[in-house]
RNA sequence: GCCCCGUUAGCUCAACUGGAUAGAGCAUCGGACUUCGGAUCCGAGGGUUGGGGGUUCGACUCCCUCACGGGGUACCA
C-alpha cells in the first residue's frame, strides 16, 4: 500500500526493532478509539524477545523515534506505541490524491496480466429466477467489478443448469402433459411443467425411472429430445437475459453444463488411464478415503454423467482456456462436500492449480423460516421483488420530490439498489431471512440511504456552483468530523483489498455505511457552504472527495448513485 | 452415526482476521437552532458474545466439550 504514514512507521519501526519490514506492517494496527492515535504499533509479541515487559519497550521505542514532519505526536500507552499523524498533511495527501485520481481512486496495477473466471448466478433452465438466485448473481457481479479494479481481468461465466437428469424429468412431463400446459412457451409454463412432474411423480415413483431413461436417450443424441432441450433452454434463457439487463449485469461467457459434453468422455479417459477410477456398486467412482471424503461418482450404473464429472470437465477447460490466477465458484453451501470432492479429484490428477479453485459458499436465502423449494412451486419471482421496490421507491419520490426529472428511471435506481443493497450488507455465510419489509426499507443502513447521502453530496456541489478547486488551505480541516471522515476516505483502498481477501462484498458495504453516517452526521453539525470563502473552499474539497468515494463504492457494489432522488 | 456451517441487544447485523471501553440499524420512547435535501441527525433504554472448561500478557475471534438450529453424507444439481 503507498500510504506514506505507514510506510515510514513500518521503515522506523522495522530499524529499531529488527522485524522484517512485512512483520511490521502486519502487525501494525488502527487503534478502536481515535483519541489513542491514527496508527498503534503492539510491542506485546517483543517482550519475549528483548526480555522485558510490553509498555516499557513501547515507553522506550516511542521516546527514540521522532515525529518528522509526518507525525504530529507519537506516544506509548500500556504496551503500544500510538502514532498521531499531522491532520494537515493527512487531508492534503488523502484528498489531493482523490481529486487527481478520480474513480480510479482505490485501483492497483496488482493483478494485471491475471485471469480471474467467475462463476455465478448459474440459474437451472426450467425454473424461473427466484429471489434465491440473487445471492449468487449479486455477489459474482460484485466481486468482479472488484478484481476488475485492481486490474485483474474476470470472465464472468454463467454455467447454466441446462444438462442433467431434470431434463429427462422435463420431457417425461412435455411428452405427457405438454399439450396442455405448455402454451405460451413461457418460463413459467416451463415451471409448471417440472412442478407437476414432482406431484406425479410422488404418487407414482416409475417416473423418476422414466425420466432417468429419457435423459440417457438426450445424453446419447436421440433427436426429438434433442430438439426438445433446445426448445426448453431458449425460452429460459431470453427470460434469463431479460433480467440480467434489469440488474445491468453482463456475462462473457454463457457455458453451462452441456456446453462440456462433448469433452467428458476425455475426462472419464483421462480419469482412467492416471488409473483413479474403480467400480464400486456398479458405477464408476474416484476413491477418496485417504482424504477421509466420501467417493466421487463420475458415471452412473446406466452410464451417464454426473455433475461432479461435468464441473471437473469445466475446471480443466478453465485452465487451458484462461491459464487462471485463481477459479472462482459463487455457489451455496450446501454444494460444499462437491466441490471438495471436485478439486481434490482434479488435485489427483496431478493438476496443482487445483489449490487456485475456490468455492465461494454462501448461506441459504430463506423465506419466513422456510427454506424455498423450486421443486414444489414455492418460490417468489425476483421480478415482482424488483417491481414491488421499485414502485414504492417511485411512490415516495412523488411523496418528497415530485419535481424531479426522470422520475421513472431514478425509482429504478432506488429500487433495484435497495433489493441488491439487502443481499450484499451481510456476510455471505449467514443464512439470509427475505423478510419483505427489510428488503423494501429505505431507511437506516438501506441502499437508499446510501443513495441519498451521495445525492446530497451532489446537490452541495450544484448549490456551491464555483468549479471546485484540487488545492486549498487544509489547515482548515481541523473539526472532528472532518477529520473522521478523511481517515474513512483514506482507508477506500485498503477497504477493497479487505473485501477481495475474504471473497466479501459485504466488507465494502459496511464500509459505505460508515462513510455515509460520518458524512451525514457533519453535515448535520457544521454548515458547509457559509461566507468564509476560504473555509469553504476546503470543505469542498472534502465534499467532491466523499461523493467520489461514495459512488465508486456503490459501483463496485452494483448500484447506481443518482444526482438526485 | 460421521463431516461441515451457524449461534453477539427484542429483531437484523458489525467488530480491521488474537488487541485497548463489544458497536450500528430496525422497532419503542423523547428530541433537532436561525433548514446546504427530515429517505437525515441527536438522546434514552437494551449484553455473563448459547453453556462450561482450556491456551496467554490479552479471546466474540484459537483448542476441547455440551446444547440448539441448518446443511451434507453414491448414482439430483
Amino acid at each position: 500500500m503507498n500510504n506514506p504514514f505507514v510506510q515510514e512507521i513500518v521503515k522506523v519501526v522495522s530499524r529499531k526493532t529488527d522485524l522484517p519490514p512485512q512483520q511490521v506492517e502486519q502487525l501494525l494496527e488502527i487503534p478502536p478509539d481515535e483519541k489513542l492515535g491514527d496508527y498503534a504499533f503492539p510491542c506485546f509479541s517483543l517482550a519475549k524477545k528483548f526480555k522485558k515487559a510490553p509498555d516499557k519497550i513501547a515507553a522506550e521505542l516511542a521516546s527514540q523515534i521522532k515525529t518528522g514532519n509526518l507525525f504530529s505526536e507519537i506516544k506509548s500507552v500500556g504496551g503500544y506505541i500510538n502514532f498521531f499523524v499531522d491532520k494537515v498533511k493527512l487531508a492534503e495527501l488523502v484528498l489531493g490524491q482523490i481529486l487527481k485520481q478520480d474513480s480510479n481512486y482505490g485501483s492497483d496495477a496488482i493483478g494485471k496480466g491475471k485471469t480471474i473466471p467467475i462463476d455465478y448466478s448459474s440459474p437451472n433452465i426450467a425454473k424461473p429466477f427466484g429471489i434465491g438466485h440473487l445471492r449468487s448473481t449479486v455477489i459474482g457481479h460484485s466481486l468482479k467489478l472488484l478484481f476488475e479494479k485492481l486490474s485483474y481481468s474476470v470472465v464472468g461465466i454463467n454455467h447454466l443448469g441446462d444438462w442433467g437428469t431434470q431434463f429427462g424429468k422435463l420431457v417425461v412431463a412435455y411428452k405427457k402433459w405438454g399439450k396442455e400446459i405448455l402454451k405460451q412457451d413461457s418460463v413459467t409454463e416451463l415451471y409448471n411443467l417440472y412442478t407437476k412432474f414432482h406431484e406425479e411423480a410422488e404418487k407414482n415413483p416409475a417416473l423418476e425411472e422414466e425420466a432417468r431413461l429419457e435423459f440417457q436417450k438426450l445424453e446419447k443424441g436421440d433427436k426429438e429430445n434433442r430438439e426438445l432441450w433446445e426448445k426448453f433452454r431458449k425460452i429460459s434463457l431470453d427470460e434469463f437475459k431479460r433480467i440480467y439487463k434489469i440488474l445491468e449485469i453482463e456475462f462473457e461467457a454463457y457455458a453451462g453444463e452441456s456446453f462440456y459434453e462433448n469433452m467428458i468422455e476425455q475426462t472419464v479417459q483421462e480419469l482412467q488411464e492416471k488409473k483413479l477410477t474403480q467400480i464400486s456398486q456398479d458405477a464408476l467412482v474416484v476413491n477418496l478415503d485417504q482424504f477421509n471424503l466420501p467417493p466421487c461418482l463420475i458415471k452412473k450404473k446406466d452410464e451417464s454423467t454426473l455433475y461432479a464429472t461435468r464441473d471437473i470437465t469445466a475446471a480443466i477447460y478453465r485452465y487451458k482456456t484462461y491459464n487462471f490466477y485463481k477459479n472462482l465458484y459463487v455457489v451455496g453451501n450446501s454444494q460444499r462436500l462437491h466441490f471438495q470432492q471436485v478439486f481434490t479429484v482434479v488435485k489427483l490428477m496431478g493438476y496443482n492449480w487445483a489449490d487456485n479453485c475456490i468455492h465461494v459458499d454462501f448461506g441459504w436465502v430463506k423465506f419466513e423460516e422456510e427454506i424455498l423449494s423450486s421443486r414444489k412451486g414455492n418460490i417468489i419471482l425476483l421480478e415482482d421483488v424488483l417491481d414491488k421496490s421499485i414502485n414504492l421507491a417511485g411512490q415516495i419520490i412523488e411523496e418528497k420530490n415530485p419535481e424531479l426529472e426522470n422520475k421513472k428511471g431514478v425509482a429504478e435506481e432506488v429500487g433495484i439498489g435497495a433489493v441488491v443493497f439487502a443481499y450484499l450488507a451481510r456476510r455471505r455465510n449467514k443464512d439470509f431471512d427475505f423478510v419483505w419489509e427489510e428488503v423494501l426499507n429505505f431507511e437506516g443502513e438501506t441502499g437508499p440511504y446510501l443513495q441519498y447521502t451521495h445525492a446530497r453530496l451532489c446537490s452541495l456541489q450544484k448549490k456551491y456552483e464555483k468549479k471546485i478547486e484540487d488545492r486549498a488551505d487544509f489547515s482548515l480541516l481541523k473539526g472532528k468530523e472532518e477529520i473522521s471522515l478523511i481517515k474513512i476516505l483514506e482507508d477506500f483502498p485498503r477497504t477493497i483489498q479487505r473485501a477481495l481477501d475474504g471473497y466479501e462484498p459485504a466488507v465494502l458495504s459496511n464500509y459505505l455505511v460508515r462513510l455515509a453516517s460520518t458524512f451525514n452526521t457533519y453535515y448535520q453539525n457544521i454548515k458547509i457552504i457559509t461566507e468564509e470563502e476560504e473555509k469553504t473552499r476546503a470543505k469542498m474539497l472534502l465534499v467532491k472527495s466523499a461523493q467520489v468515494v461514495l459512488k465508486e463504492g456503490l459501483r463496485l457494489l452494483g448500484l447506481k448513485a443518482p444526482e438526485q432522488m
